[in-house]
DNA sequence: AAATTGACGGGTG
DNA sequence: CCACCCGCCAATT
């Protein structure tokens, strides 16, 4: 498996239950801010068999884009159980779910 | 080796 | 807020 892809199943594995992650958020975090598609690519191939929470990865308007309407309807519910609330449209809201990896810290606390 | 695929994202009007 | 367009990137065809 390639580091791109162990990092980005470890990212995902990390986010919390009640909070979620975008597909860019996650790429960058792996480090490749352009690599949304890749994280696409990565869950579509192996969401299943990776016992990866797939369900708490969304576009960036907080969206649920699973093409496959069954597999959508499982992760409103999985959210729905999580505390997430998720509108008529399917949408989340980032901001107030929005995965924060506890650790890299970008600005310190000015004191 | 080129085209396609895929659950994307940001800028613009 | 919405629609549209174009850049993004790698596994697969």
């Amino acid at each position: 498996m390639q580091p791109f892809t162990e990092r980005v199943v470890a990212i995902i594995k990390s986010i919390p239950a009640g909070q979620v992650a975008s597909y860019g958020q996650i790429a960058e975090l792996a480090g490749s801010r352009r690599g949304a598609r890749q994280v696409v690519r990565i869950l579509h191939s192996m969401s299943m068999k990776y016992d990866l929470p797939w369900h708490r990865v969304v576009n960036s308007k907080g969206e649920i884009a699973v093409a496959d309407e069954e597999a959508r309807d499982t992760q409103v519910y999985r959210l729905e159980q999580e505390g997430v609330y998720v509108d008529h449209l399917n949408r989340v809201d980032l901001e107030a779910c929005r995965f924060i990896p506890s650790h890299d810290i970008v600005d310190p606390p000015s004191l």
